[in-house]
DNA sequence: GTCTATAGGTGGATAGAC
DNA sequence: GTCTATCCACCTATAGAC
C-alpha cells in the first residue's frame, strides 16, 4: 500500500529530493534548493507535497520499500545455503546504498528527522526489512556459521554496513560487492 | 595543543552544547537553545565563541581528545595480549559514547557539519585516534585472532560500534561493556 | 561576563493569477 | 501544474550599556 507516493511526477521529484538530502542533509536542504533541482519554483513544490516533512517521508518510504524489494529478490536467487543468503543480504544492502538510488541512505541517516506520525506510519516497513535480516542471521546461527546473540549480531552487521556511507568511495578500486564479501569474511573466516 | 578550548567557563559551556547537539543535531540546535541551556541570553554566547561553528569545533575537539585519552589509558591497563587490547579498545570506544560525555558522539555524527578550515585543524586528531585502532587491529591480525584487510576491518568494527548510538538503550539490561564483548566475540568466537 | 535591543537575512509556507 | 509575490516566524550575529 503506497499511500504516500502516488503520481509518477511525484516519484520523480522524490528521487531528486533523495539526492539532495544525501548531499546536504535534510535540515540543510531548503525548499528553494529542492525546487531549483527540480526545475520549478519553490511555491510549486507545495502542489506535490503538503510540506517539507512529507517530502522526507516520501523519500524514506521509497528507500525502505526499495531495499525490501531488492533484498527479497536477492534471497530468491541465493537459494537455501545460509552462507550465500547472508552474503546476498550484505551485497543487496550495499547495492541499495551505493549503486541504487540514494533514498535508502536517507532512510537510514535521516530517520530521526521524521515527525512522530510519519515515523509511526513507516516503522512497520523498516521493521519488515530488519526482520528479513534477523531471519537470515538466524539461519547462519543455526548452521553454526556465526556466533552470538541474534539481535546484537544483526545490529552490528547493519551498523558496519551503514557506516560505509561515511567512508567508502564508490569510485575507488573496490566494488560494493567486494566490501560485502570482506565483511562476511570477517565474521565467518572459515567456511568448512 | 588545545587552541580551541581555553577557559574553564568555555569548557563547561562546551559540555552543555555537546548534550544538545546529540539530542537535536547540530543544525536544529539554535543559539537560543544553547544559551537557555547555559542559563544566559543568546547574545552573551558570542563572548565565548566567535560563532556557532566554533562551538561545534570545540565540542568535536573535546570529544576526540577525550576518546584518545581514554583509549590510551585503557591500552596501558590492557597489557600486551592482542585479544585483551582489542577488547579494551572496543570497551573504551563505547565508554566515550555512553557513559562519558556526549562530545565523542558529536565528533562522529556531526563531523560533516564542520567547515573546511575546522576540519583541517581537527583531522589529525581524528586520524590519531583511528591510527590507534589500526595498530591494535594489526596486532590481532598478526596473532591470527581475526582475519581480513586491516583497513576494512577497522572501518567495519568502528562502524558497528558507532551505529550503536542509533539503537542501544543505556538504561536497558546490557552494559556497554557487554556490548563490546559481544562484538569482539562475533569476530573472534574462539577465545582459548 | 551578561544584558537588551535589533539588524539583516533566510527559512517554510500561502494566495491567487495564468 | 507552475508562476509571482509575499507573509512572518525564526535564525545568526552585532552594538553598546551595565
Amino acid at each position: 500500500m503506497n499511500v504516500i507516493n502516488a503520481s509518477p511526477r511525484r516519484k520523480e521529484l522524490t528521487r531528486l529530493a533523495a539526492q539532495l538530502f544525501v548531499q546536504e542533509g535534510f535540515d540543510r536542504t531548503t525548499v528553494r534548493m529542492l525546487a531549483q533541482e527540480m526545475g520549478i519554483k519553490s511555491g510549486s513544490l507545495f502542489h506535490h507535497f503538503r510540506d517539507k516533512q512529507e517530502i522526507l517521508a516520501a523519500v524514506i518510504e521509497e528507500g525502505t520499500q526499495n531495499a525490501l524489494n531488492i533484498a527479497h529478490r536477492a534471497l530468491e536467487l541465493a537459494g537455501d545455503d545460509p552462507d550465500s543468503r547472508l552474503r546476498a543480504m550484505a551485497r543487496a544492502h550495499l547495492e541499495t546504498l551505493f549503486t541504487d538510488r540514494n533514498a535508502h541512505v536517507v532512510a537510514l541517516f535521516e530517520w530521526r528527522r521524521l515527525d512522530p506520525s510519519a515515523r509511526a506510519h513507516l516503522s512497520h516497513l523498516r521493521d519488515a526489512y530488519e526482520a528479513l535480516w534477523v531471519e537470515v542471521i538466524d539461519e547462519a546461527l543455526e548452521a553454526g556459521l556465526i556466533h552470538g546473540d541474534r539481535f546484537l549480531v544483526s545490529r552490528f552487521i547493519l551498523g558496519a554496513l551503514n557506516w560505509t556511507v561515511r567512508w567508502y568511495d564508490p569510485g575507488g578500486s573496490r566494488s560494493p560487492d567486494d566490501l560485502a564479501d570482506e565483511l562476511v569474511f570477517m565474521i565467518m573466516p572459515k567456511t568448512p
